[in-house]
DNA sequence: AAATATTCCCAAAGCGCTTTGAGGAGGAGA
DNA sequence: TCTCCTCCTCAAAGCGCTTTGGGAATATTT
């Protein structure tokens, strides 16, 4: 109910003009310390703040960046998803952006971005889940609109601004880890390899089955979307099969919960029967890898590299790339880390007590 | 790149005037349906929308509604808040709404209100995880800024709008349902109780003990952040105590998940040996109360309420009172569905195999 | 034919801010 | 005393839209 005091009333009540209480506020030097800290305290007293949508006309910025949420199918606001935001959001808040969020089918997505442009609401966007050679690239750069993408489209990407985790090494490295435990059936619950990252995570994996001579069964490979029940039902699927394998590497923690609950379910125990990797986004609300039985010991065993870290960083950048538009594009690679926990050992000398081929 | 085209420059193309494009673009019934059609044919062509910045300015209308993201601590955007989101954002883009995201720490949320008010950044707000008495009904009162609240926080409330699920009731009936499948030791994983619906639950299980007649232990109640780990250690807790329960209720999912890998770890069968009913919030990215072993049959036991729904309603609610601010307030109160899965059975005959002292 | 409605369109006045281009006051130098 | 700076302040012009209050045609009624 309190009235909305404005610019015109401050200055009024000052006996100031606009121009000296707009450029008092706005830190500029040609204004008396004395009176700009008058100016201050009024507008304090009076709850004085600048319309956002004037400020953002007269200066044509909108000082807010846009995030488009898929919204697939029947689907899902993912975790993942929301823990980047949660730590974009933070950078946003701290440099006075506002967020905003459209939750529009995947093919209004390029709608939502020529609206963007041309409605000016947005400084920026944050490209999520590039898809490779991801046809959002030219759309934004023909928009003009600034953006950073999480993720890459490709390799030789050099003219836009990226931020991503070496998936390809990432995965190298837990294959390699797990081969070097005397595993030689090693399946891979990847995410959907539509993504860029998914694609990158499988090369990683493929290239040491093949480098060190491992079982390459194409139905120990699998791609969707990572969510827990898919984890479980191809466990299931792969754990009533003849020859299931006896490590498992599972694109996000999400469906590697799934998996466990699976094995639960057949009495199989993960770190003695079976060993798990899965690739950890340190979710916030599940740190199932950082929280074991003994203290400091997580659970599972992991790639471990946070998403949220991630989002305040391409906000950074985004907001650097705003602020200098000329500034070159930037590229980040991060590595995850590789997190030993208690679902890895090596390999049974037993088979599991399935009727499985003994081999080696 | 692309020129931004401003309604000046679109009438000019058009030769009309600026008002006359404006009324033909906004379906004013003065314009010659020809005109209109000129119109609205060119600003397809040139790619013209009216600027969000000034068409607020001069309509005084933000057409967004802002959400608070709180930063507990070192916490998290969790699951169950995202996926409000998400159904809210789709009403939000289907009406021509902007969701718009801050995310800080709890202490500042009061501010943010005051700014959106302030610097008309909203035209409401949605109010998540109130609290018994939540200080911030009244302010936003006092700010004049419409807004609905998802829960309540407290009984008598009539003045201000929101949608909540009986949650009393929903535990109510869990309970019940427990009991009469012969358990008497029911242990409760609630979430924190500071929030009002986790009061209200923790209400409708004691009530329940009470009527029945069933054992009241203190140590068979925890009220926590609802996230997986929490529910894995406190159910190690009590199956490592002398007298664990026979039955638990959950309050989300997520710790749900974290008591059946601590059973899984102890032998302990989920539905065989120990009942267990949690309540879901049809998290979308991890059906597991939806889907089991056998087609149609969810293998969780649950209180059943989706809050992606919740968030469908919530908005539709806000933006009809921002439509008609004197339509008087709304209140929903929804029922859980009580969904029968794999984890609940008759109490075992035999005690688990444990120290507990027979009783009846 | 004149008077009244109706239809279609327009010029101009905001909305609340930032920014440009000056201008008045006061002190320093000639 | 007059001029020239520096320091501080201001009036006014946008930013791009909506909306008010007509006004010029055209159509309808007297």
């Amino acid at each position: 109910m309190r009235e909305t005091v404005n610019l015109r009333r401050l200055s009024e009540v000052l006996g100031l003009s606009q121009t000296t209480v707009s450029r008092a506020l706005n830190g500029f030097p040609e204004v008396n310390e004395r009176t700009r800290a008058r100016v201050v305290e009024a507008a304090r007293r009076l709850n004085y703040r600048p319309s956002a949508s004037a400020a953002s006309l007269a200066t044509g910025k909108a000082c807010a960046i846009g995030h488009v949420v898929p919204l697939a199918e029947h689907m899902m606001i993912n975790p993942h998803f929301s823990d980047f935001l949660a730590g974009a959001g933070e950078v946003y808040a701290q440099f006075g952006y506002e967020m905003l969020l459209r939750v529009v089918a995947q093919a209004e997505e390029a709608d939502v971005y020529r609206d963007f442009a041309s409605r000016s609401r947005v400084d920026g966007v944050v490209v999520h889940g590039p898809l490779t050679n991801d046809p959002r690239i030219p759309l934004l750069k023909s928009l003009g609109l600034p953006f950073v993408v999480h993720g890459r489209c490709d390799d030789g990407a050099g003219d836009y601004s990226w931020l991503d985790v070496n998936n390809r090494r990432a995965f190298c490295r837990a294959t390699g880890f797990l081969a070097d435990l005397g595993h030689r059936r090693i399946a891979l619950i990847n995410g959907l390899e539509a993504m860029n990252f998914a694609s990158r995570r499988r090369q990683g994996y493929e290239s040491v089955l093949v480098e060190r001579g491992l079982d390459q069964d194409p139905s120990l490979i699998f791609s969707e979307d990572m969510v827990e029940p898919y984890g479980y039902r191809v466990a299931r699927q792969m754990f009533s099969s003849p020859r299931p394998p006896t490590a498992i590497l599972v694109s996000s923690v999400l469906p590697a919960m799934g998996v466990v609950r699976a094995l639960a379910e057949f009495g199989i125990r993960p770190g003695a029967d079976v060993s798990i990797i899965a690739f950890d986004d340190c979710l916030s609300f599940l740190q199932m890898a950082s929280e074991g039985k003994a203290r400091d010991v997580p659970f599972l065993t992991a790639m471990r590299s946070s998403i949220r870290e991630a989002g305040r960083r391409v906000a950074e950048m985004l907001l650097e790339q705003i602020a200098a538009p000329d500034g070159g594009r930037r590229h980040e690679l991060w590595e995850a880390e590789l997190v030993i926990g208690e679902t890895t050992a090596p390999r049974p000398v037993e088979q599991t007590p399935l009727p499985a081929a003994a081999k080696s």
